[in-house]
DNA sequence: GACACGTGGGG
DNA sequence: TCCCCAAGTGT
């Protein structure tokens, strides 16, 4: 048997039983592989789950607002994949009169939409002879092959992609497609790949040069950066508070009160300093509290966020108030959701 | 090409 | 604790 039959043999009998692969809906297939983009299955089910429930049809994705998706994707991360979902539903009924793009050219020209996404969904939907190329797949194929080209490099994206596509069996794309990301994320994986029972370990390059653990090769370090938070969290005497929305960067769309970003950690002295803090409370009679002791530290991927939760309490605010019972149906951060969860007990999402 | 963009699990 | 990394894409 050759590469691709051992992997779609072992998938047969190994696969799990995903929510997703019960189907060709191409709709339903761009939506799972919209959530699972770097994301783990485990935490992306429950959102597919949520999906597919209040929308279950592309116009039905296209006719909500912004917000309600949104809302439903939060704590996934990654929020421009709910934004660009939106975008693109909208347009495969207002443009595509509805009808789903069925090549990877047509997938492609989708928000949202790259090589790997279109080459998913082209192969699994459509049965078109396009080889995906994700995480698992650079990994199986740089140990089996023993490939140290580094994959986050414009040559080792073209050589994969190539390598890939060879390999592809094209009477099967979709299985085969499905099968050697499975494989990667069962059998080679990161760490402890199983490697004593796997079909492949007879052939495998890596193994028998004992190289597993070197493989795949990756470029680059990112730098974390550290960034100082202040969020203004109002009381009003009519128990309303305010929030706004963020216009750009992290967690764009979604909802905050509002914030005063410093170049360091603060006090309630400097606090009490700053510009944009008194511009929010032209009248007197304010009275200020921090409410964490101990600065929140949100940890993002590139950025650690040192936040200090400051509870204002002032007599009527008018612009951009909300009362504290409609804060829930906002879309937030997780670090707001969490301060939430805190601060009002009676706070669910 | 480099960097921005979230969150949570595992070793 | 810290670091890796997970069905990547957009700018």
């Amino acid at each position: 048997m050759n590469f691709s039959n051992q992997l779609i043999s072992w998938y047969l009998q190994n696969k799990r039983n995903l929510p997703w692969r019960s189907t060709i809906n191409p709709y339903k297939i761009w939506l799972s592989e919209i959530i699972l983009q770097q994301t783990r299955v485990d935490q992306g089910t429950e959102y597919y789950y949520k999906f597919i429930e209040n929308f279950p049809t592309v116009n039905d994705l296209a006719l909500a607002s912004e917000e309600q998706i949104l809302k439903l994707w939060q704590g996934l991360g990654y929020y421009s994949r709910a934004r660009n979902l939106h975008f693109s539903a909208k347009y495969i009924m207002n443009e595509l009169y509805g009808e789903f793009p069925k090549t990877y050219n047509e997938l492609i020209k989708l928000k949202g939409v790259g090589d790997y996404t279109a080459s998913a969904v082209a192969s699994i939907c459509f049965n078109k002879a396009t080889a995906v190329v994700d995480g698992n797949v650079y990994r199986v194929l740089a140990r089996y092959f023993g490939i140290h080209t580094p994959t986050n490099t414009t040559k080792g994206i073209k050589e994969f992609k190539q390598l890939a596509q060879q390999l592809l069996d094209t009477k099967n794309s979709g299985t085969h497609n499905q099968a050697i990301m499975e494989f990667g994320a069962l059998m080679c994986k990161p760490k402890n790949p199983i490697c004593s029972n796997c079909p492949l370990n007879d052939s495998c390059v890596a193994l028998s040069e004992k190289r597993v653990n070197e493989l795949p090769v990756k470029e680059n370090k990112i730098k974390i950066k550290k960034r100082y938070f202040n969020y203004i969290v109002i009381e009003t005497e009519d128990n309303n508070t305010k929030i706004v929305k963020r216009e750009k960067g992290i967690w764009k769309n979604l909802y905050e009160f509002p914030l005063i970003e410093t170049e360091s950690l603060i006090d309630e002295k400097q606090l009490i300093e700053q510009q944009e803090f008194n511009t929010l409370f032209k009248t007197g009679n304010i009275t200020v509290k921090l409410f964490n002791d101990s600065v929140v530290i949100h940890k993002l991927s590139h950025q650690h966020i040192y936040t200090k939760f400051w509870i204002v309490k002032t007599q009527i605010l008018t612009d951009y108030t909300v009362h504290w019972k409609t804060v829930k149906k906002y879309p937030v951060s997780t670090l707001i959701h969490n301060f939430l969860n805190q601060y009002k007990t009676n706070y669910f999402f």
